[in-house]
DNA sequence: GCTCTTTCGCTACGGGTCGTAGCGTAACTG
DNA sequence: CAGTTACGCTACGACCCGTAGCGAAAGAGC
């Protein structure tokens, strides 16, 4: 089954996703063309056409590429992990090409399933992880409890269920909260915010208050 | 300066946001047009630009008008008023126009200052005046402490500064949170969510792990 | 009543984008 | 070298945008 003929061009792919972003930067996801693209690529608009169906995967692809960078690095503490994923996550999300791209093909979303299960796979699941491993961490450290359901071991089907919940609970809302503070409030998320949200969603509201109060 | 001659008419104001409504529905914002919107209200395309710059505009009024339902009964105690909260909102977010209109006009403020403004006054003001409202209540019932600067009295400026951040954090939290839910993870939040939701924002994390473990 | 003013429906238009088709050429495979 | 695929280019119909110009409708003010 190996491919004959002309083999695509890597670079061309590359100058294409990096095009999309330049555009995405300059007009926005409203005024950015299929032309356009192309023309900063120094490429026929017919190759686009080749590689994506439409604006919506294009510029699914071309902003999923920065969400690769996201890590996790063992700061110590829950606390620490918390503030450090929130300041990585915002980094990203204040770029202006993510900004305005990440709402705009979510949107799209909504009525195009296919474009739901590519979102999902290049972007949620790939965030959802680094939740799951700091979870997991902080359970090691002792700092959370274990997954232990009212009747049965540690590791029955219950317990994982309700370790998925609490999961998929706690991705989002640290990935909702960013966005909304950077896309929605249109505020900076500075290190003072990290610190304050990561006090609230450890200790809850009094904790939060008090780091407020300083 | 009371204008003279034939008046605008108020049902034909209704009629199209109605019409736009129910465009976002079937079409989704992409596919959305004026053309389109202006058949469905039975009105000339001209009529809509007379009142409307853009599409953005347009859309924007017709989804805040939803926004307007938005209402805090007290339930008496914290955590029933943010379960409360979040139930209300995501029933808002739930319905297929406001899915797929809000994310997009969001991305589209990203570029158009004038539609940020807009947005803030139309939807964010709204929904944050719930927040400090809830707030105030729990601290008047003592479940949330005042806001107490370490300095000076509870009235100086600086107990202000830190209630205003404090509001806004958690505006953006429960806000995020329901919206990341429905929108990015695309889950539906049902009670059992937000009850857990609930004890995470009030309690924090061993909290709301210890309801997700029932 | 009557006149003035604004709205509204309709048609038409230039300008732009979309996504595709067709063709000749370039690049790589066996 | 022959076969196959990628690519650039041009052209195209279809669609949408936002505006202009017209005549008719509907109130406001006298």
């Amino acid at each position: 089954m190996t491919r004959t003929g002309r083999p695509r061009s890597a670079e061309t792919d590359l100058a294409i996703l990096e095009a999309t972003r330049a555009a995405l930067v300059e007009l926005g996801w409203g005024k950015l063309t299929m032309g356009d693209v192309a023309a900063r690529a120094g490429v026929a608009k017919t190759t686009l056409y080749r590689r994506w169906a439409n604006k919506n995967e294009l510029v699914l692809d071309a902003v999923a590429a920065l969400f690769d960078e996201l890590q996790l690095p063992d700061r110590g503490s829950l606390l620490a992990d918390v503030e450090g994923v929130v300041m990585e996550f915002a980094e990203l999300l204040e770029r202006p090409e993510t900004k305005t791209a990440l709402m705009a093909v979510i949107a799209e979303s909504t009525h195009d399933e296919a474009l739901r299960v590519r979102i999902r796979e290049a972007i949620v699941d790939r965030q959802k992880r680094l939740v799951v491993l700091g979870r997991q961490r902080a359970q090691a450290r002792g700092e959370l409890p274990p997954d232990v359901p009212p009747d049965g071991g540690p590791d029955s089907p219950l317990a994982e269920q309700a370790a998925a919940r609490n999961a998929d609970l706690i991705f989002d809302v640290i990935a909702g909260a960013v966005v909304h503070r950077i896309l929605v409030s249109g505020e900076r998320v500075d290190f003072a915010w990290a610190r304050m949200f990561s006090a609230l969603l450890v200790g809850g509201l009094p904790a939060a208050m008090a780091v407020a109060a300083r």
